[in-house]
DNA sequence: AAGTGGTCTAGACCACTAG
DNA sequence: TAGTGGTCTAGACCACTTC
């Protein structure tokens, strides 16, 4: 049977662009939707390809790409689930400060201050909302093998996060993009991140436990979710006396 | 036919591991040797399937994943090549610093020095290689619209490099990293990046014309080619006064 | 045993490039 | 027009998980 044939079946598959593209999409805005939640198992592989009208492989090259971007995850004799930010491994996707030799810790927490504003300049600029647009503005220090390491500036916008509080804030159990998944159904999918080095000053250098003067690290990141919405500008302030930014290229895996 | 009746055939695919894996094991075998050179088409997909006794699908799989390595590039009607660096565009998948508004320039690239020295004991743990072996030291300035931003310390194990000269390195016309793949067949895949915040001092704040105490960003980076053998180790130090290391996580195109 | 994802086959037809 | 990669089909069987 010609392709042409199935593409009048079930949900409508536009034409003009490749089949897989189109059950993308649908998939794609499935999980936006909420339809299915985090952590959840979409529907089989062979129920979808007959509910798209598709063949097998077609279905599993939609899938393929969401995999790859990170928004759903394989488990083989079990199903395919959307990428839940729960588990400490995938936290290290988006949090690259190591120790000199590498070695990976998880930050501890603490919460300094709390407040919903106005978003200045470069916060809706950043976060592609109005001038003046209501923001949830945290700062937290997070502190690795007991000292205090990062000072983190967090901007969100009010409007994705409502009813948020700072006992929600710091009261969770887990990682802060799971929280927004969690409790606003936002998938944090791709960060956006410019760094250069400055000189620490004033209240920072305090947090921090460092001169004023002494080079830090800034990291400015915006988190984004699916259709590149910003949902989250991040303003980090690293000491790097004892730790580094680590980063790989090139994906490859070692052959 | 079943499957294990065509591991059998022409170029012994070894059992245990995937069809696909293997294959792949030997185009990359292929290319590391140097049997395709960069720039290059290797064989047409049919013929290759036809050479290793596997169906289209399964040579396209193995090809799939040396393309989302980087080691390969489709063209579509022309055929499959190995990559090379030459082209403007490759240039940024490396190079990561651009101006604070995100506008990408080319670096200028002026040689200060060129020195062939014993390895010290940090480039000998970069490299890879045995204390005090035999290493070439570079040190460039890289201007962006006309002002010093940038300064490379290059070490580079001479045993890779052989007869490498200060003339055969600044008089290429093209990336380093072109000059590594076209003249010694060193095709670098992947590169591993550890970033922090230091202060401009002596020679390094002449050169790039700030004052001692000044903020730079520090980037030490090893470049890795087949199998992550390492094949260069270059600290950068940035000045991010008008600059800035970009960087996006989540391959996720926009959907 | 039943259900899931993972691998593989053997084709067909489409889209693009070049002589 | 011939040759290349790109999409798609309609199965088969394997590996893993759960009941």
């Amino acid at each position: 049977m010609p392709a042409t044939a199935r593409r009048a079946a079930a949900p409508a598959l536009a034409p003009g662009r490749p089949l897989y593209e189109e059950v993308r999409a649908h998939l794609t805005e499935g999980i936006a939707a909420g339809r299915w939640k985090a952590g959840e198992a979409i529907p089989s592989e062979s129920w979808l390809a007959g509910h798209f009208g598709v063949a097998i492989g077609t279905l599993r090259k939609a899938v393929d790409s969401l995999v790859a971007q990170g928004a759903l995850v394989r488990r083989q004799g079990k199903g395919t689930f959307v990428t839940s930010h729960d588990g400490r491994r995938l936290m290290f996707h988006f949090f690259h400060i190591v120790g000199e030799d590498g070695s990976r810790a998880y930050p501890e927490v603490r919460a300094v201050s709390f407040a919903r504003v106005r978003a200045d300049a470069a916060e809706s600029h950043a976060l592609a909302i109005p001038p003046d647009e209501r923001v949830v503005r945290v700062r937290n220090v997070l502190s690795l093998a007991g000292r205090p390491v990062i000072v983190d500036d967090i901007t969100l916008p009010a409007a994705l996060f409502p009813g948020l509080t700072e006992r929600i804030f710091t009261a969770r159990d887990n990682t802060i993009y799971h929280l927004y998944q969690s409790r606003y159904g936002i998938n944090v999918l791709r960060t956006d991140e410019r760094l250069r080095a400055t000189l620490a000053t004033g209240v920072t250098a305090s947090l921090l436990g460092v001169t004023a003067g002494a080079p830090l690290l800034e990291i400015r990141r915006v988190a984004l979710t699916f259709r590149d919405r910003p949902v989250e500008l991040r303003v980090s302030r690293v000491n790097t006396a004892a730790h580094v930014y680590h980063n790989t290229f090139g994906k490859g895996e070692a052959i």
